[in-house]
DNA sequence: GTATTATCCGAGCTTTAGCTCGCGTTTCTC
DNA sequence: GAGAAACGCGAGCTAAAGCTCGGATAATAC
């Protein structure tokens, strides 16, 4: 059975409880890992006792699935302010504005925006994380390779997500913060586009 | 202190408990990823029982670890094989072959290779399998793209490792053997090595 | 001020993953 | 064939993670 129906926070004070530990469990989640971070670790990590942490999370899951959905309505929104969809203007200055966006989310929960784009622990949770992206990328798709099959798009629109978590991913190997890793993934983002647009 | 040392198979049905062992273990932690997975549930699904399982590995790390060697040196060989250096064959050509490679390999413990290749799960481990990797396409770099910096070598064998994972990591998106990711990945690889070559 | 509701706390209960231990069985050695 | 070594087993121990519960405190309602 789900787990029972938590209180909602009426107050200040519990709204910010809350928030602190959105906050640690990012924290956490992005540096060890969700399945390595116990529920007390979050409450300890908030300055928040367990009991408090239980009152407005049925379960540690929940805290995850918090986490997803406050990044998923944000990125969204982001999203659609840079990702303009004419047609005309330059590729170029589309990839740059959505590594930008990356950097500057990456900053405050810091990896966090990384740990929720990657992690898939298994089981094929819907992302909502990534399923924000991969859908504005589809339009954009739509207008610029009208000719490519709807199939296909989504391929590409999987691969270009997965290109941009080499941000990410390749970081963790190259020395977080590498620059250069930035450079890459622009180049692979954009030789792969061009040719696929190209056809 | 690290755990004990164990009992070396010295019979062929000890040996081949171990490799039950291994084999069941591979596929478990393909399927539900390596945290989800208990040293019971290995047991159970080689046949086999946990006391059994634990004279030969001392904890669930060892047998992780006992799987990346045992792929560490069979990939190795493997692109030995394939990835001449020699700078006058086609790139295409040896996309391709990289490409059969994983195919291939990515069939007997289903989805073991992705999984070997993409987990991390947190720790920054050094991953055997995915160095044998790296270290050979630094190699293929420094014949085909000996003007660029050592480091910036670096960085582009881990893109170009990434991109490569795209075929698992896509691929559950996508839907698992989905060829159209295949022709994906090689476009992508195609794309960017064309344009960090050309410079 | 009093009653009521919301909040917070943390010791400790429950469950389960990781792992051990002693005994019975098979294989090897001579 | 007898003794020794290697092997296989699974009930159950231990530690720790997830989570609860009852009581104390603070905010709100009247």
């Amino acid at each position: 059975m789900p787990p029972t129906q938590r209180r909602q926070p009426k107050q200040a004070r519990s709204r910010e409880l809350v928030d602190r530990i959105l906050v640690a469990a990012g924290e956490l989640f992005a540096g060890r890992g969700y399945p390595f971070v116990t529920t007390n670790h979050i409450a300890e990590h908030a300055g928040v006792s367990v009991g408090s942490l239980y009152q407005f999370f049925a379960d540690k899951e929940e805290i995850l699935a918090a986490l997803q959905d406050a990044w998923t309505a944000r990125l969204g929104a982001e999203l659609d302010l840079r990702l303009r969809v004419d047609a005309d203007t330059d590729l170029a200055e589309t990839v740059e504005a959505v590594l930008d966006l990356h950097a500057e989310l990456n900053r405050q929960p810091p990896g966090l925006l990384g740990f929720l784009l990657i992690s898939t622990f298994g089981k094929q949770d819907s992302n909502g994380v990534v399923a924000a992206i991969h859908e504005r990328l589809l339009d954009l798709l739509a207008s610029r390779a009208p000719h490519v099959s709807p199939h296909r798009r989504h391929v590409i629109a999987s691969m270009l997500v997965h290109i941009t978590n080499g941000l990410y991913s390749v970081g963790l190997t190259a020395g977080a913060t590498d620059p250069a890793v930035r450079g890459e993934v622009r180049a692979a983002l954009l030789g792969y586009l061009n040719q696929v647009l190209a056809e």
